[in-house]
DNA sequence: CTGAAAGCGCTTACAG
DNA sequence: CTGAAAGCGCTTACAG
């Protein structure tokens, strides 16, 4: 069931009016009141027809009139009204932002860099935090999509992973593009990171350093992230010749309790690992936690892997080696990616990834010298 | 200048039109496209005043027809355009959140309050970060305000203590709602925490433990916080009959890196500090990480307090003993506010605080013995 | 207590 | 290349 809406209002009756309405009274020719297309025509000496048609970008006008009008829109600052032109086109100027996850800081982050490609488009971010066990989750994402008549949505991880929610807004009409660690739609609907490719990165560091008990706590089931993370640390592995076998992966629940259990468990494995790849930085921190209470120095008795780069990563003592993503630049991306796809499939929307990279800090160093 | 902003546009004609029309076009009688004011007339047989009336609350209804309508309205699964009505109501339903708060958690944290208090009430969230110093900030606000004819603010510190900020709103007609340390505004307009408050409970704590060289790394010049909280330490250290030696206190900048230079600054004094209370949990990381530098075990050697709670404060090894504060609530509260604020001034809205209270963790311990 | 007309600021057909 | 009419889904005066 959808939680019934109430209808905002000036609370009890019209008896009261909007604050608002004194400040745009006054009708002096000049100034004041916010300039109306009607206004533009005006003074254009042109119908207002033709001044949406400079808005809309038409081809059908002729360069002088376009110029002409051009420049009174300027002069008298004019911006078109989103609610009046949203309801003619029967849409809003509005995306939404759809996510579940726990990271503050990747939300602010991927809110920031939507923000910063959508700058001067005209259009707004609105949020929408969900959750994504919810048994209602379609129903509520479509009554805010529809009451909104939103553009479109970005999706973020994890709940971006569901195809029912997409399929629900494909069907809707509305836009949206998923923020993704592998190939789960059409690359204009995708904002790809290198999750696989940069956990090999950190196996690979951990090998090159002389580690060959190398451990791992996975993520979750049922995330995609935890097959990208966990897959590309076995290549990683692999291409160093090693492998890494079964009593040395443990899963995790992304979460700093999770980390400590899967660091219990991994470390009174025989023989101990001498390196442990956390699959997120919370994780990371309870095998922090774990070394302590074991007193194994870091790193010399033992060298660690976040992802994720969280500010605390930097904070712990020794600073952890981590994964750094570009988030703000793949916000950007998935905000120019939505803007993109009112002008039409032209340019196959590149399905180039954003690349991790491994930020090398002082968590890792060779293993101990049995 | 405020940067020009383009018009959206199905690009480059109107060949284009919004994919989302045909799967309006349906005209069934009884499905299909959203029922409208109109649809809901017809079928109550009234005309769309009388809807309209329904909606808006308005005593002028007989208690049958409203009941009749309303049921009408809920077998349709009516919910009135929120584009239409603003368009009318020459206002939107959006709210906007103006911060330049570089604490993930905690606007995340306020972004879910605000959208709690939001909640069926058909307002939405929309998002505007900024840059306190820019030269057009106020501009730029304004632009950001009008175009959209925001229903109401709500403003993180610090650019909540932007008087010029709030003048700019209150002669726009736009509600605003700051969440601030002190009694910056009126109670209907003020979300109020309790730094001063809290900051002398973290004086008392450090005093009961028998610590009597206390010093303290406070916030920036500027910031309303950094003297809530000092003028509440100095508060706590008298009610113990203890003060803040001049020479005992040095200047942050909520950074880290300001932390680790002000814990330099504090433990190089004769004689030296006991415990450090930092204004904020950055800057108590710094201060954990001199205290490495300089072979201070915490607690032992060093007590430590932080303020914020950041997720960060409980991974640092010992965890930090700091600051909570009810981030959700306040932001509930916010709305709250704001959305009271239609209702008219019949309640005078209380300007009662928020407690913050101290997280007891083992960053703190009585000092050693000399 | 209820309704017909006009309007909010734009756009879509449809003409020319 | 340009415009007059009608409409998007609501609300505001103004009547009754």
């Amino acid at each position: 069931m959808m939680r019934p809406v109430s209808t905002p209002t000036p609370r009890e009756n019209q008896v009261i009016k909007p604050s608002r309405t004194s400040a745009l009274k006054s009708a002096e020719p000049g100034l004041k009141r916010r300039p109306t297309i009607n206004d533009i025509a005006r003074l254009a000496n042109v119908s207002k027809k033709t001044v949406s048609r400079v808005l809309n970008n038409s081809p059908f006008v002729r360069e002088e009139t376009r110029r002409h009008i051009s420049a009174i829109m300027n002069e008298m600052g004019y911006v078109p009204d989103p609610q009046a032109r949203g309801l003619a086109f029967r849409r809003s100027f509005l995306i939404g932002m759809i996510y579940d996850n726990p990271n503050a800081q990747f939300v602010v982050g991927m809110q920031q860099g939507v923000l910063d490609g959508l700058r001067g488009a005209g259009y707004e971010l609105v949020l929408h935090p969900c959750n994504r066990l919810s048994k209602t989750l379609i129903e509520e994402v479509m009554g805010f999509v529809e009451r909104q008549k939103l553009y479109g949505v970005v999706l973020l991880p994890p709940v971006c992973e569901n195809d029912r929610l997409t399929q629900m807004l494909e069907e809707r009409g509305c836009h949206y593009v998923r923020v993704a660690s592998a190939l789960l739609d059409a690359p204009s609907r995708l904002v790809l990171s290198t999750d696989r490719a940069v956990a090999a990165d950190a196996a690979r560091h951990l090998a090159d350093l002389g580690h060959t008990r190398i451990a791992m706590i996975a993520g979750p089931p049922g995330y995609r992230s935890r097959k990208e993370r966990r897959d590309g640390f076995v290549d990683g592995l692999r291409s160093r010749g090693l492998d890494l076998a079964p009593d040395y992966v443990v899963d995790g629940a992304y979460t700093y309790e999770s980390g400590v259990e899967g660091a219990r468990a991994l470390l009174s494995r025989k023989p101990r690992p001498t390196a442990i790849f956390a699959s997120n930085d919370e994780m990371a921190a309870g095998v922090y936690q774990v070394a302590r209470e074991m007193q194994l120095a870091i790193p010399r008795d033992l060298s660690i892997v976040g992802f994720d780069d969280t500010p605390m990563s930097a904070r712990l003592a020794p600073p952890l080696t981590t994964v750094r993503w570009p988030i703000a630049e793949m916000g950007r991306a998935a905000a120019e990616k939505l803007l993109a796809a009112e002008a039409g499939g032209d340019e196959p929307s590149s399905a180039r990834p954003f690349p991790a990279h491994l930020v090398e800090r002082e968590s890792t160093a060779p293993p101990p010298r049995a």
